[in-house]
DNA sequence: CCGGCATGTAAAGAAAGTTTGACATCGCTC
DNA sequence: GAGCGATGTCAAACTTTCTTTACATGCCGG
């Protein structure tokens, strides 16, 4: 259906926190590459488990990573 | 992925701070009932949306409906 | 130049999450 | 002792998330 409520900050926070490369971000998630480009890209929201892992890879809380906008759920 | 390493407060939180019904809290969230009862079963973790949704639901922030155990993700 | 490295696209398919519908149980109350 | 509301099971279809593979681009160092 639509396109995904939910952004995110993780590229900013990749960069500015972390340095870390896509891939060395995924690796740490356990998760592809792909996944992460995806994810950056807004192309579609992770599951709640991946949003988890990736604010802990960030060393954020999943709040500051993700934002949710309820108008946009109606 | 096998059984998530993602637990939540959803049954304990409905009944307590909302007492909201399975129906009603599905309805509010806009999903089925059939959603409900797998997660508060733990049958599987949610979308990063729907959890956000819930957790607006139930008026807590989503950390205190959904508790992410790390260690079980390795 | 050329090489490597970081990032990007695309498509097919597997896995996880969600819906639909039909039906069972328990507690309550009329 | 039938009816109803809340909860539960099961299973098949479906949508969204994630993987795999392969290839394109831009940048920088040597």
């Amino acid at each position: 259906m639509a396109r995904t409520a939910v952004t995110n900050h993780i590229r900013r926070l990749r960069q500015e926190r972390t340095g870390m490369t896509q891939e060395a971000l995924a690796q740490t998630c356990q998760v592809t590459r792909q996944t992460i480009i995806a994810l950056e890209a807004g192309r579609y929201a992770p599951s709640l488990e991946l949003a988890f892992r990736i604010a802990h890879a960030l060393g954020a809380p999943l709040a500051e990573v993700f934002e949710w906008d309820p108008a946009s759920a109606a």
